[in-house]
DNA sequence: CGCAATTAGTTAACATATTAACTTGCTGCC
DNA sequence: GGCAGCAAGTTAATATGTTAACTAATTGCG
């Protein structure tokens, strides 16, 4: 960046693509901001999870199954926003631990229902006040309105991103 | 513990957690929603990465490159948001794919520098024409004052967590 | 009824994420 | 000059992400 002259990609390959298009590359990467802010985000709770043995994924289907109630795989893949073949394993380790057991669903072989043990809930109760401790300060000090802010940011593009899919 | 109408998981265990604690987890969850945006975002790039045998953080680490010029691994990690361990890994099997190649560190034995080969810097062009072909389209389709409200909240949200974590 | 097309989940193979421990080179300071 | 401490990367172990292929159960419909 500052001797040699030629430390840089452009100029000297520039045969097909001309500067501006290559200096266009130095636009913001949305997909890249909102991965840097959640991490920002998580570095308050990820600590606290790890303090009590449990993965970011764990944490988010006890979550789910503690605030909805059980409910089939298929949808915590939608809820907790894991992909089915990962959501296998995650299930199936918590399941070694305890925190959850599958029963089986009445009229349809293929499906299974997930459920919080009692171990589950009670894990459940004990990291849910240390995350909404930790949250509630968060929102303190920056203030409701911001976060308020990004969900409606985030709620209109999901939006504008449902209508162009379909 | 399964016909009885307890099917969620208050009430019957509500030992230390009146109801009302357990019903604010309905709260929405920052995290997730930024986790699920950038998903829904991402489904309209990946194919293409896809397509062209790059995984999403091959893509990152070239783009960074490409837009940036040469650098060490150290600052690739912040710019792209990955962490040290992955990076090794990526690093290196762009290594082998012959997309980077790495020199030495004049003055620092430790350190090296990462910089796009010619069949690297050849990829680069290629994809970006489709990504930036694809991100222009959702442009056009959603319009630009959505994309930068969004840019907005996420900077004065990261703003605001920086000033918390002094 | 009978079978093609769907659907829920799993398996497989490879890439990345996460934490902790480790190696090596550098830097400050006595 | 030498050693404590730090900084850059790597290794190790385990968990998850990603795509494709696969199994088994169900549904739709002639």
């Amino acid at each position: 960046m500052k001797s040699s002259p030629a430390n840089n990609c452009e100029g000297d390959v520039a045969s097909g693509t001309p500067a501006s298009a290559t200096l266009s590359t130095h636009r913001r990467h949305l997909a890249l901001e909102l991965l840097a802010s959640r991490e920002r985000f998580m570095l308050h709770f990820r600590p606290l999870l790890t303090h009590h043995s449990l993965t970011e994924q764990q944490w988010r289907v006890m979550r789910a199954l503690a605030a909805n109630g059980d409910m089939e795989p298929g949808e915590l893949t939608k809820r907790c926003v894991i992909l089915k073949p990962s959501l296998t394993g995650i299930l199936s380790r918590m399941e070694d631990l305890e925190w959850i057991e599958r029963v089986a669903h009445l009229g349809d072989q293929r499906r299974s229902v997930v459920r919080l043990t009692a171990a589950g809930r009670a894990l459940h109760r004990k990291v849910s006040r240390d995350v909404e401790a930790t949250y509630a300060r968060i929102v303190r000090d920056i203030g409701q309105e911001e976060i308020e802010a990004l969900h409606n940011a985030l709620d209109r593009f999901n939006a504008a991103l449902d209508r162009l899919a379909r």
